[in-house]
DNA sequence: ACCTGAACACCGTTCAAGT
DNA sequence: ACCTGAACACCGTTCAAGT
């Protein structure tokens, strides 16, 4: 409950700040607790410092939260990728996206908020490129199978991070399908939607849809050539 | 800039207010001037009336805006849907969904944010699942093409609000790839991921990609047998 | 039943002032 | 250079009080 003892200087006044320090703990307070509790405020208590003290640092909140993707964004950096075919490579890709961003759903959903996706999945979608490269994709055919992918990843995001927040569930679209008395829909079919859909099988449906389009493969998936 | 001046009933001292009213100024508020602009302050002094006088006759800010978005709905109750064969019919609807939210966007985005998304969208979710039962899809089969393909226009959603409201523009994609040195990628893609893609077109490939891995014509697209 | 003003507990941000 | 307290201009919400 009380504030961490920061552990002052020599000096005895100075707090022994420093950018870093406060973007760290920043990134901390809203890992666990979410975008609303990374308040200046709050998070100069936790720190043991004056509220100014953050913005002579870092300066305001938009900085903060930006320095705050980024540095998570660089933990991001080196990843795995693996798979036999190209196509397979691009999936294995998207599935980090996914993976990453629900390992750290509060970050991803307050840069979602900000409009700052992009900078915290920067290193991932610098792999996609890549991949599709080798694909063999190439300039704009390759930007727009990028954007394709991602913006359907973040799509599915959006719905995953609801689920976990129920929210005031009056307005849940299977709670809204309770209601509905189906003209020309199969009874069968209101019934599933009342029921929410396996968000992981259906983004692996979804998004290899997406790669089929875009990148065919010379080899089939299941039996590469050696 | 003055306060409308709300019409005075006979007594007097009645603002002459009522729940739909204050709906209404709200909508329109968002509309013209987005979710940013709604505060109840903001509202009760266009109304010409007290801040508190909101909260007897909707309750507080969270009921307001499920009531603002719900009125929305309503409007986007009855649609003209047409096209040849099931899957065309299908991508007619989801375009419904683009093409509605792009025209009403700062609502979209507000029901974004509040995870309403689905109760400003119900009439067309009703549309998109009575297309697809027409199209043969039932039970789970139906609600994961449903889902995948609201989830998949979401994801454009997100991305096209984006697009009209610069914000910072210092973390927005193209311009993060303009400090990209490409090791494996090609020079021509790097270009071309400066550049924003073709939304419209996208979308159209994208949640066609999709339809057509759910959604099998029997007869071809182009020609439906008379 | 309908509406008000005052008050509470918050925000982000600025700025003159301290050491 | 680093940090503070006071202040400004906002929020949403509650509640006793008016007619």
């Amino acid at each position: 409950m009380k504030a961490a003892t920061s552990p002052l200087r020599g000096t005895g006044r100075r707090a022994g700040l420093d950018h870093d320090a406060i973007v760290e703990r920043a990134l901390t307070l809203v890992e666990a607790e979410g975008s609303t509790a990374l308040t200046m405020r709050r998070l100069a208590a936790e720190l043991g410092v004056a509220t100014t003290t953050i913005y002579w640092h870092v300066g305001g909140r938009d900085e903060l939260i930006t320095a705050l993707i980024q540095r998570l964004s660089e933990r991001h950096a080196e990843i795995e990728i693996e798979g036999a075919g190209p196509s397979e490579r691009v999936m294995c890709v998207a599935r980090h996206v996914w993976d990453s961003a629900l390992a750290h759903r509060n970050v991803t959903a307050l840069a979602h908020q900000v409009g700052a996706t992009s900078l915290l999945e920067m290193p991932l979608e610098i792999a996609l490129a890549r991949e599709l490269d080798t694909a063999g994709l190439r300039g704009e055919v390759a930007r727009d199978a990028l954007r394709a992918i991602l913006m359907c990843v973040a799509g599915f995001l959006v719905v995953a991070f609801r689920s976990d927040d129920p929210g005031p569930a009056r307005h849940q679209a299977r709670t809204l399908w309770a209601d509905i008395t189906a003209d020309g829909i199969d009874r069968s079919t209101v019934t599933a939607l009342r029921e929410p859909p396996d968000l992981p099988a259906l983004f692996e449906t979804a998004v290899r849809a997406l790669v089929d389009r875009f990148v065919v493969d010379v080899e089939p998936r299941d039996a590469p050539v050696a």
